[in-house]
Formats: C-alpha cells, sequence, structure tokens
RNA sequence: GCUCCGAUAGUGUAGCAGGCCAAUCAUUCUGGCCUUUCAAGCCAGUGACCCGGGUUCAAAUCCCGGUCGGAGCACCA
C-alpha cells in the first residue's frame, strides 16, 4: 500500500486526527460575538461558559467579543447595580476582556425608533387584549381586534404609550407574525410593555415607561451591533424564529446561531471524609450542591471501616434519576439501595430539585443569612470560586472541553478541581493544619525542630520548633491505642503510651519505622501555633496551624492531608481559609 | 394540547458526508509502583454507541417508529 499509494495513507492520517477544542465556525468575514448577560445578580459558574467560549472565538478568528446587559427589565429581574462592574471584571480575571460594553438601557431610543418602522410598515400593533384573552386567541389561531386597526391609529397608540397615558397591563407592542403558524410559541409575540417602575440605573430612572422585552431588544441589537454568530441556551431556540420575523421586515440578515443545553451541577462541593452519625439530608439542596448523606447497610459498612474509607457519599443524581455517589464508577437505581442495601434515600421529589439553582433563589437565600454573600464558598458564583483559588485558566480549559453540544449536561465539578490542580500542584507551598486537634504530650525528647519540605518537590524547607507537645488531628487520635508506633511526620517517631490524656514517648528518628514496619505517618501542628479557620461548601473546619501560613495570604497552599486552600485573610484571631478542593 | 431540540462508559467529550471504531480523550473509580501527605507522578484495569425495525456487502454514523430527557407557547431573561 505503501508503495501503490502513499498518498491514500496521508489521507487515511489526516482524517483520524481528532477535533481539538471547539468546533470551527463558518465565518464570512470579520467574526463579531456577544455575551448577553442580564445584571440581575453576579456571574455565575454557568456564565462563564458563555464569556469563555464566545471570547476564545473571537480570539481565535481575530474577532470581537461585545458584552452586553439585557437589563429592560425593572421589575421581575430587576438589575442590581454592583452586578455590571462585577461581570466585567468576572470577564476580565477569566481572560475574557470585552472590546465593547453595551448597556442596554441606555439604547432605547434606538428601540423606539425601529419599534416606529415597524408600525409604519404594518409589521407591530398595539394591542389591548389582556394576557388571558390574547392567549385564548392565539391559541385558536385567530387575530385579536387590534391586529389590523391600521397604521395611524396603531402609531397614535404607541405614542400615547410612550407618553404614559397608558397603565401598565394595558396595552402591549406586538410583532405581526402567523397567528395561524403550527408553532404556538412563534405567532404575534409582545415586543413592548408598560412598566411604570423607575430603572435601577440612575442614568435611565423614571426616564422610560416602555420597556422592549428580550426577543425584540436581543434582536435589534445583535442587528446594530452587527453581531454574526450567536450562542445560545436551547430554551432560546424560538427566539431566532420568532426575531427573524424582524430581519425581514426590515431587509437585516440573520446571524448564524449555535445552541447548547442546559447545564446543571451534578457533582459535591464536598468532602467524603465526614463521619456523619446517622444518614441525613442536609440542606444544599435549595441551591443546587447535592449534599445528601447516607447510611449504608451493616455489611458494607463494616467493609469500607475495615479499610479505613470512610462512609460512601451520594454526591448526586443522573438523567436516570439514579443516584452516584463519590467513591464508586457507577451509579445505582434508588429503588434498588432502598430495597436491597439498605440505604434510606430522599423523596424524589427532593432530588429532583437538586441541580437547579438560580440567581433568585441565591437573593433570596443571601437574604436570609443562609449564606454569607456572593462569595460564599457554597455558591457557585464566579466570584466565589475565584476566593476559593480556582484559577481562570482551570476554567477556561474546562468550559471550552465542554463544547458545544445541544445535549443537557450534568456538570461533574471533579473535573474542574482536577484541571485546577494540575495548575496549583506545582506551586503551593505545603504547610500542616490539624482539624479538631488533640494535645499528646511526648516525653524522651524535650525540644526539637522539624525541617519540612516547602514543596515535595521544589525544595524549600519550613523550621517548626517543637517543645514536649504536639496536635494532631481528632481523627487520627481517634485510631491510635497504646503501643502503636508511627511517625509525626517531617519529625520523629513516636509510641503511644496512654489515649486519655494522649500521652507518648520518643523512640528516634530513623526512617526504618516507616520503611520496613510500615508505620504510619501522620501530620501534627505546634500548640503554639496559629488558628486556622477554613470555609468549606461542606461546613467550616476549625483548628490550628504551623505559623508559616501567615506568610501566605492571598495564596493557595496545600494543607498536608487536608486539601488546597486559599488564605483568604490574615487578622488579629487567626486565619481564614477557603477551601479549594482535595 | 401544540411546537422544537437532544440521546456514546459514573460524568463530560471525539467520531456521526457509512467501512480506518471489538469506538477517542479527560475525569471518576479499582489495583500496583513511587513517595516522610490519604497530594502529585508513573503503570495497569473496570466501564458506553437508548430501544425496535429498515436501507446496505457494511450503520454509533442514513431512514422510519417508539422510549426517555430538556425546552418554548410570559406584559422574565
Amino acid at each position: 500500500m505503501n508503495r501503490i499509494a502513499p498518498e491514500l495513507i496521508s489521507e487515511l492520517k489526516v482524517k483520524k486526527e481528532p477535533d481539538k477544542g471547539l468546533p470551527e465556525l463558518d465565518i464570512n468575514g470579520k467574526l463579531v460575538m456577544r455575551f448577553a448577560p442580564n445584571p440581575n445578580g453576579p456571574a455565575t459558574l454557568g456564565s462563564s461558559r458563555g464569556m469563555v467560549v464566545n471570547s476564545e472565538y473571537t480570539k481565535k478568528y481575530n474577532g470581537k467579543f461585545i458584552i452586553r446587559f439585557d437589563d429592560t427589565d425593572p421589575v421581575t429581574k430587576r438589575p442590581m447595580l454592583e452586578a455590571y462592574d462585577w461581570y466585567i471584571e468576572d470577564c476580565e480575571w477569566l481572560g475574557a476582556k470585552p472590546d465593547e460594553v453595551v448597556i442596554a438601557s441606555d439604547r432605547m431610543e434606538k428601540y423606539y425608533e425601529i419599534a416606529r418602522e415597524l408600525i409604519e410598515k404594518h409589521a407591530a400593533y398595539v394591542c389591548f387584549c389582556t394576557q388571558g384573552a390574547f392567549k385564548e386567541l392565539k391559541d385558536a389561531k385567530k387575530a385579536c381586534p387590534h391586529r389590523e386597526q391600521g397604521a395611524a391609529k396603531n402609531l397614535m397608540f404607541w405614542d400615547k404609550m410612550l407618553a404614559g397615558d397608558f397603565n401598565e397591563q394595558e396595552a402591549v407592542l406586538r410583532i405581526k407574525t402567523d397567528i395561524a403558524h403550527k408553532d404556538p410559541a412563534i405567532r404575534d409575540w409582545g415586543a413592548f410593555r408598560i412598566i411604570k417602575t423607575p430603572h435601577p440605573r440612575k442614568e435611565v430612572g423614571d426616564k422610560y415607561c416602555v420597556w422592549p422585552l428580550l426577543d425584540f431588544e436581543g434582536a435589534v441589537e445583535d442587528h446594530l451591533l452587527g453581531v454574526t454568530h450567536i450562542i445560545r441556551g436551547k430554551d432560546l431556540m424560538d427566539s431566532e424564529s420568532r426575531q427573524k420575523y424582524i430581519y425581514n421586515y426590515l431587509g437585516w440578515t440573520y446571524p448564524k446561531t449555535l445552541h447548547w443545553g442546559r447545564v446543571k451541577l451534578d457533582a459535591g462541593l464536598l468532602d467524603d471524609n465526614d463521619e456523619k452519625e446517622n444518614f441525613k439530608v442536609i440542606d444544599g439542596l435549595k441551591y443546587g450542591v447535592p449534599k445528601l448523606y447516607v447510611r449504608p447497610d451493616k455489611e458494607t459498612l463494616s467493609t469500607y471501616e475495615k479499610e479505613g474509607r470512610g462512609y460512601p457519599v451520594a454526591v448526586g443524581y443522573t438523567k436516570k434519576g439514579n443516584i452516584r455517589f463519590k467513591k464508586a464508577s457507577q451509579e445505582y437505581p434508588m429503588e434498588e439501595l432502598d430495597s436491597k442495601n439498605g440505604y434510606i434515600m430522599v423523596s424524589k421529589k427532593l432530588i429532583e430539585n437538586i441541580g437547579k439553582f438560580s440567581t433568585s433563589g441565591l437573593k433570596k437565600a443571601i437574604a436570609d443569612g443562609t449564606y454569607s454573600g456572593w462569595d460564599d464558598p457554597c455558591v457557585p458564583t464566579l466570584r466565589a470560586l475565584k476566593r476559593r483559588g480556582i484559577l481562570p485558566e482551570a476554567l477556561r480549559k474546562f468550559m471550552i472541553d465542554l463544547g458545544l453540544s445541544e445535549t443537557d449536561i450534568s456538570l461533574s465539578l471533579d473535573t474542574l478541581y482536577a484541571e485546577n490542580r494540575k495548575i496549583i500542584d506545582p506551586i503551593a507551598n505545603r504547610y500542616f493544619f490539624v482539624w479538631e486537634p488533640v494535645v499528646m504530650t511526648i516525653e524522651g525528647k524535650e525540644n526539637a525542630v522539624a525541617r519540612a519540605p516547602v514543596h515535595p518537590m521544589r525544595g524549600g524547607v519550613r523550621e517548626i520548633p517543637v517543645g514536649n507537645t504536639v496536635l494532631v488531628c481528632r481523627n487520627d487520635a481517634d485510631k491510635l491505642s497504646t503501643g502503636d508506633k508511627l511517625r509525626l511526620k517531617d519529625l520523629y517517631n513516636i509510641e503511644i503510651t496512654g489515649t486519655s490524656p494522649l500521652t507518648a514517648k520518643f523512640i528516634g528518628t530513623g526512617m526504618e519505622l516507616v520503611k520496613k514496619e510500615k508505620a504510619r505517618i501522620i501530620h501534627w501542628a505546634p500548640p503554639d501555633g496559629v488558628k486556622v479557620r477554613v470555609l468549606s461548601p461542606d461546613g467550616e473546619y476549625e483548628g490550628v496551624g504551623e505559623h508559616g501560613i501567615l506568610g501566605e495570604q492571598g495564596k493557595v497552599v496545600q494543607f498536608e492531608r487536608f486539601g488546597f486552600v486559599r488564605i483568604d485573610s490574615v487578622g488579629e484571631d487567626g486565619i481564614v481559609a477557603y477551601f479549594t478542593h482535595k
């Protein structure tokens, strides 16, 4: 083959080459894309997909990336003033700095102009039907009495609307489509409605009482901004059909569209080391981070205990309604777990609510104190992820790898964490942090100085002076019994001489104990260390860490045998760290 | 009720102008090596084309029917 047709071989190789990254775009001229959030709250994990993918494309094709605030609803999705800047900050943080920033509420006059033009072209009319009445007509494919009232009349009504002569709910401007369209979603949709609540932005305030709906505002803006490609959620699929009516009336060219499916959070922002006495369902359901603790049957439990593995933790459910466990590579149907294995399950309804979190839901939970704010470690906002030490590069890669499929997906944050860990692990300094500390008194060695590596690969030494007591984790202490020999990491070997109180004696410094006798190694902290609080999605850990942590403010470090954390603040009463991931 | 989308391992993806596919990559999980962290690294392993028909020499890829999942039919975005 090589001899007869070498060109065929190279052809084969080309075809086998897998597509890396995002699919190619069909481009004609300069690429212009936009990310169009409603600033009614800060950017979330979901928003980052739009930021990253749109900006990635415009970078790749040397195009233009626009952020546009679709803030034309002063009531139901009332914009939050701080969020405008937050969005832009988050974009920059993510390496998605916009080339242009557009605020819809600044551009109302343009929308009015176009509306007028459409009315003149008999393409829009002022409708006075109540919502219910119109729906009935629409469902029956029947035109409402206002549909053919004539351009002159419509123009007059429109001016009265703008002048504030009508009350809310009294009139609405509709785009004429096809009242008998087979898809009811397309029939004569609303373009403007009356809202007399002032807009929160003071530049706008009570200047307008007629506000465009999304399909109108978006349609006009995409044209005005010269957007060539739109990526939007599948929930907005009908928008294209609706908006095309405007484009046709006005002779505009509709951008190319791509859609992606719904995203929900699947994996746990939680730790499986927890020792929950009993099965419990604790909070987290209402904001989309599943936290289900299940108690295994006796047999499984003893196996797990023997292996020192801790409890299996249910971290989510799948499309099929099955339960997925942290320590498993499979999922199980609920019924099976319930009956056969003695698991106790939560109601299906509760489970169905997992993974759906909304900006308004978060807002409420923050207001009532469930979370400390928009950067609470429990909350899936970009601000919170940033504070926890998730790096933008990791998030970018994660989002790009998701691609552009129209499939609805359940995100597993494990993948994001793995991505982040790859970046962080080589640079994060290591420290001891002892949570739920227990004092251990050691005899036979008055003073010593531990020389521990700052990083296992990079070298560097941290020195920790030790007297005759150290602190160890309750978790480790509970597993010790008199006579056990073990090593305090980077310090020396000890033998337990009593468990309450915990006492030990010095038995040497050599590594033979570990190498030959396979003794366990545990970490520890000096009793006069610094107080450390770790805030994690799974709750709070309090303990003591070594002094070196004081110099790491703002950095991500690894607490050995605990996980990565970002040192958030160093204050009078100790250190506050945010949990990144294992 | 009407309309529109989707379906590849636990999760996310590649392949989908039919043969390179006993199906890619990543992550998870399991086992081993290494290691003064239960981290990282290295090696190995488990694990998937929703179902049923059809077209074809040949189907994950095309067609039809079903099932399941999601969405829209707002004076929300």
